[in-house]
DNA sequence: GCCAACGTTGGC
DNA sequence: GCCAACGTTGGC
């Protein structure tokens, strides 16, 4: 099982909406690297929701990654603002994988305080800054779920 | 809302 | 295939 980091802004997809729907496809995501991380995915891989532009910025919480990589209908649709006219339904552009809610973290990790953790220094969300979906090491996961807290170790089960 | 960083596009 | 111009992301 691999793990990863997943940015959305809050505003227009929040780990509230993703734990309504239960189960949502990654739609929208227009950036090369992105795009080969989600194709990377394999089902039951883990990753975290972060919520991005809007305070607090931050890791929300989990999802498991329950659907492999599949054209994104929105690059079809012209009423979309994610529609891209190079995409053709026989040669799709861009990927996406579907996720499932698991939990949120019992609070939210701000920005701040993962940019000030020296287990997190190399993190790929630091160091591939414009990129909305980047690889997470175990450990890395391991040091942001323990610093979430909560009552009791926190399990990720 | 600003703007730095950086990915993408397109002219040559 | 280079690189300047442009557009977008995302932190602040």
């Amino acid at each position: 099982m691999r793990y990863w980091l997943m940015k959305s802004e809050p505003s227009a997809f929040s780990i509230d909406d993703l734990r309504k729907k239960n189960v949502s496809g990654w739609d929208g995501v227009r950036n090369y690297q992105a795009r080969n991380f989600m194709k990377a995915m394999t089902l039951g891989d883990r990753a975290f929701f972060y919520h991005s532009s809007q305070e607090p910025v931050g890791i929300a919480g989990i999802m498991e990654i329950c659907g492999l990589a599949y054209p994104d209908p929105t690059q079809f649709d012209k009423k979309d603002p994610h529609y891209d006219p190079k995409a053709k339904p026989g040669a799709p552009v861009w990927f996406h994988v579907d996720v499932k809610f698991l939990r949120k973290l019992p609070r939210l990790v701000g920005l701040f305080e993962l940019r000030a953790s020296p287990a997190l220094k190399r993190m790929a969300l630091f160091r591939l800054g414009r990129v909305s979906i980047t690889p997470v090491t175990a450990a890395e996961w391991n040091v942001v779920l323990a610093m979430a807290g909560g009552d009791g170790p926190f399990i990720d089960k």
